[in-house]
DNA sequence: TTCCTGACTTTTTTAACAAAAATATCAAAT
DNA sequence: ATTTGATATTTTTGTTAAAAAAGTCAGGAA
């Protein structure tokens, strides 16, 4: 019985890796349930034994994705020297993330406005612990002093976190270079850390 | 001569304003040329004597939303007490600005990445003006010794705009109501207001 | 019983093409 | 110089058939 479930998890591991690789490399659409068979050198039927559709694939590959970054992410509170640091610290992990994973996510961009629950509900948790991240951050500064105490933190955070995403470049400009490369994303990161910076002082006194 | 073109002017002027008005109501798409001949009464082929094509018709009207949206910037400069009126004042323009206007740009997000040069040329004008109003606010306050003085003005208003440009909800959050509606608009528009004045603070000494 | 597959069905995507609608043109009238 | 009806051209829409992909299942192997 035990034995049996870690045979299974062994498998269902190799899929999903097999599967993040394909989604990774070719997006959503591209990618079949063939291919990720093939992939493995097994039959596509044994997918759906393992899982129920295509969809649930991705998010089950989604989770895992997410719980890498989450990992990345837990056990940081308090480690930081100051708000900056946490702040920086928030801009580079996401920032390898969303470079570490950029086809991946087509599926969101395919779908834009209307994607499964599941994810919104895995999104919602990334979200959350950035959020509690920094929060957590904002907090051990007002303690230490050195910022004054915000009437409501999460708001603050829930406005950085909003207007850090709008620094992503193409939004104004009319840049003739459509899809960002990774030199372009280091722009953005760029701009993010300053724009870190000059918030945080913002919330001083 | 003077008086022909005076009426040609006249006519082009009528046509403009029924352009507008469907372009506003029903979008680019959903507008034809035969709705706005019928509008005014006259025969479709009319309208090709006056503009080339539907496109160069819809960037006629661009030109004169936004020329009206440029007279209420320029002008400004210098008027403003300090750096917070300033900014309160872009943020509050341009919020009437694309509210009064929200359907007319569904141009935009139909074409969403290959518009013409000409509306790029636009957008970079206005973006220009609305630059520069900043620009020049903020160096009046540098001078007034309210704000150090900054590497890179430009750079800086640069920046908050793209920051601004991100609050506009419906990025982060699982929002279900998809379409802003006008409440939601002036939500936004709070958010940035309260964005603003931390960017402020963080320009401060 | 659990794991696995080949053969099968169903759904979705693609291609081709005709009909309809919209854009654009132009000779002729005012 | 303006204006239009008629007409040409392009784009969108709807239909259908073929292809490809998703998804199912009876039955075999471990």
């Amino acid at each position: 019985m035990i034995v049996t479930n870690e045979v299974q998890d062994v498998k269902k591991e190799k899929i999903l890796e097999a599967a993040h690789r394909l989604f990774l490399h070719y997006g959503y659409s591209k990618t079949t349930m063939n291919e990720i068979a093939g992939e493995l050198s097994m039959s596509k039927a044994l997918l759906y034994y393992y899982f129920p559709d295509k969809s649930q694939l991705y998010i089950a590959v989604m989770r895992r994705v997410a719980e890498d970054y989450l990992k990345s992410l837990t056990g940081k509170e308090n480690t930081f020297n100051d708000l900056k640091e946490a702040f920086e610290f928030q801009i580079n992990t996401q920032h390898e993330f969303i470079s570490n994973n950029y086809n991946f996510f087509d599926f969101f961009r395919l779908n834009e406005q209307c994607l499964p629950d599941m994810i919104w509900e895995i999104v919602g948790q990334v979200h959350q612990s950035e959020r509690d991240l920094l929060v957590n951050a904002i907090n051990a500064e007002v303690i230490k002093g050195k910022i004054k105490p915000l009437a409501n933190p999460d708001e603050m955070v829930e406005l950085l976190l909003e207007a850090l995403y709008g620094v992503s470049g193409n939004a104004l400009s009319h840049k003739k270079t459509m899809f960002p490369n990774k030199e372009h994303l280091d722009v953005v990161r760029q701009k993010r850390l300053m724009l870190g910076d000059i918030f945080i002082k913002g919330l001083m006194y």
